[in-house]
DNA sequence: ATGGTTTTTACTGCGTC
DNA sequence: GACGCGGTAAAAACCAT
């Protein structure tokens, strides 16, 4: 088991970097992080999206932050589901998750007609052809057979990670984009899949770790992660180190810790953030002794041992991490 | 390739159940 | 005696140059 993450060089070495480039950093990192959560620039309050009047307003402050927004629900305004039926105009969402964007014909399997009747077994087997034969034309090209062997990898290795559907979208939209820019010829579908689902996932702020993600794939660690920065670089994917504290809700429902002590492990991770100790260390191991920490100080037995294994990160990190982050807290509240 | 870090591996000693 | 934990030294892995 080795680094189960890939960290950018900035964020890597920032403990050698001057003190004037270090505040520029943290600056720079500040900015980066308030719109990640839509903050108030005036007061740093909550921000309410107002969809009525069409504009988004600070709740503590009231400062108009954006109005007169494009309203994309539709114009209409329906009582029930046939009425709703009856108005709409458009068929279901178009998604990324299908190598066509599942806009193709599809046969049905049933063999009904539109009544709803069965068919006679003569049109039986002349709708069984007419399948076969639009599956073949809806594949036809070598581009089409990529995708969709791809993003069946996707799909699958995505389900084996527990990843919500937002994050395969995402996968889907990478590979999309990696296929068409040509970054495919050399490199196996299956390690670029990968990497797109690694991407994807830090993307969205629920990050796997290299070794997790290896442990579904059919390709080898090393491969992953020299095919995730090469599709990064080659696309321009800006992507941040892994925040530890998104990997503290799964370690700890993983362990079955309290709530208590999953609020303590943030709360770590915080004082840390703060004193820059967590600069060039691995997430990964930053998170699961902080889970550790936090069991240990609200009473909840766990072994070094366990959390290492959920975490797969070695017992003598977690004990180093762990030091550290209790002193971090201890010098925060004097 | 190299150098500077961090993480892992392996081993040892101590205390407790 | 097995287990949890702490510490250390050496090896391996990683990243940037």
């Amino acid at each position: 088991m080795t680094d189960s993450t890939i960290r950018t060089h900035t964020d890597e070495r920032r403990a050698n970097e001057t003190e004037t480039e270090r505040k520029k950093k943290t600056e720079t990192e500040a900015t980066r992080s308030s719109d990640e959560r839509e903050r108030c620039p005036e007061c740093g309050g909550n921000v309410l999206n107002d969809a009525e009047h069409g504009e988004t307003v600070c709740d503590d402050c009231g400062l108009v932050i954006d109005d007169a927004e494009i309203d994309r629900g539709p114009e209409w305004r329906a009582f029930d589901s046939a009425e709703k039926d009856e108005k709409s105009r458009v068929g279901a969402p178009t998604t990324n998750m299908m190598h066509d964007q599942g806009l193709s014909t599809n046969i049905g399997w049933q063999d009904k007609d539109a009544y709803g009747k069965a068919l006679s077994s003569r049109q039986r087997q002349k709708m069984q052809r007419l399948r076969t034969w639009n599956e073949r034309f809806r594949t036809r090209d070598s581009k089409e057979r990529n995708l969709k062997q791809a993003l069946g990898e996707i799909d699958r290795m995505a389900s084996a990670l527990g990843l919500p559907e937002n994050v395969r979208e995402t996968a889907s939209v990478i590979y999309r984009r990696a296929l068409e820019e040509d970054l495919l010829p050399g490199r196996s579908i299956e390690g670029v899949a990968t990497a797109s689902l690694y991407a994807a996932a830090r993307q969205a702020g629920t990050p796997r770790s290299l070794d997790e993600i290896t442990a579904v794939s059919r390709v080898e660690k090393d491969e992953i992660a020299r095919t995730y920065r090469y599709v990064i670089r080659e696309l321009g994917l800006e992507v941040k180190p892994a925040d530890p504290e998104s990997y503290v809700p799964r370690f700890a429902s993983d362990l079955e810790l309290s709530d208590e002590t999953e609020r303590r492990a943030r709360r770590l991770l915080k004082s840390a953030k703060e004193q820059e100790i967590h600069s060039g260390k691995s997430p990964v191991g930053l998170a699961a002794a902080a889970v550790y920490a936090a069991a240990l100080l609200t009473n909840e037995k766990v072994t070094q041992n366990e959390v290492s294994g959920v975490a797969s990160i070695s017992e003598v990190t977690i004990r180093n991490r762990y030091h550290e982050l209790l002193e971090a807290e201890e010098r925060a509240s004097i």
